[in-house]
DNA sequence: GTGCCGGGATGACAATCGTCATGAGCAGGT
DNA sequence: ACCTGCTCATGACGATTGTCATCCCGGCAC
């Protein structure tokens, strides 16, 4: 059995470093390339022909999530494992519809990645028990396409005038979709809402 | 000249243990204790006495600067280094005030952390280029005291009500320094208020 | 002493926000 | 054919928010 070839996307160069030098401590791993931008993932994947990448979410130039959709529109598969900090259960159900193999958390020792690595070469899915568990728990977003996208969008801008030019929506409606999406996560006003949902992965 | 000692608090698992592999590699450095709760670091400086200590900003228990601060109030002397993903400036200012004798990135490769441990056992401080810059970039919070405790409370709680009552003051004068907040950070609301100061720190 | 600034408070006002009722159009399911 | 649910809109209402003027008090600088 030949080595398996691994592509790291991970925008936090310490930790970047750190996981290729372990890595590489496993007989039967190596990891051919790596980058810390999103956008770069694609054509390196190309190039190297990696058996697996390993992506974090968090990145400049393009989120992991919508890299391992690219991926999965490629003319040869590729294996993708998801390396986030963070457990929100909404992530888990967007990974697998990117069409993921694994996800593992950064809070796990290293040994656990080079398992899911393996696990994931091998056919297998390989996701973190804890996040697992978590995503069953929350159960899915109660809110409506709609009401994501508003919620969403209020995150950054400011004012509902804004809010409604952005989305070409009239004000009241923007109104209407704030006001549902805040009762139905329990939330005072809008920036609670905001903080519920985010914190479930839910936007 | 013997071995530097060194004791690192950092609560991403698969980041901590690599750390520690790659800094053992140096053959002058060793890491005598870990943690991932900044709870638990002043009892292991005093069981473990390390040369340095170093530490995340978010963790469990307490958060870094916190921990740093605590330090400085020991019977003996240990240099501090703050380990962090973001360039806040105004973690610079705050770190500072809390006695640390060092800033890395994690941003930055290994090296560079290796190289601040030195420098700080050897008396100097380690702070990182680009967070100096940004801080003198930015400037310092133009926020008096009450204006910064009053916005910091709003990030949490929802209504004024609830503020009022929190920071035993009037409705109406929570009304006043969120006011004069939102408007000397040129925003639209206290929301996003609240991000600017957040996202230089100033929180 | 006379300003000036920050902390604390009050009252008034306009703008925004959150809620609700209501309606129309359009999909999907029975 | 009917009901349900989502989208989009309008209008009205009360509550909250953001702004402003104005006041008192205590330091601190000049």
């Amino acid at each position: 059995m030949s080595e398996i070839r691994i592509l790291l996307a991970e925008d936090q160069t310490m930790f970047r470093s750190a996981v290729i030098s372990l890595l590489s401590l496993e007989e039967d791993l190596v990891v051919v390339g790596e980058t810390g931008r999103g956008d770069e993932v694609e054509g390196l994947v190309r190039k190297l022909r990696p058996d697996v990448v390993l992506l974090d979410i968090e990145m400049p130039g393009l989120d992991g999530l919508s890299v391992a959709r690219q991926l999965q529109n490629l003319e040869f598969p590729v294996r993708t494992i998801i390396v986030t900090t963070f457990g929100r259960p909404g992530y888990l159900r967007a990974a697998l519809e990117a069409g993921v193999s694994g996800l593992v958390l950064k809070d796990k020792p290293i040994a656990s990645l080079a398992e899911a690595i393996r696990k994931v070469v091998a056919g297998e899915q390989a996701i973190d028990s804890e996040v697992a568990l978590a995503a069953l728990r929350e159960g899915s977003s109660p809110l409506t396409d709609r009401e994501r996208e508003v919620l969403s969008a209020a995150r950054n801008r400011g004012t509902i005038q804004e809010l409604s030019k952005q989305l070409t929506l009239s004000a009241g409606t923007v109104r209407n979709y704030l006001s549902s999406a805040i009762q139905k996560l329990n939330a005072q006003n809008r920036a609670e809402a905001i903080d519920i949902a985010d914190s479930k992965g839910w936007l």
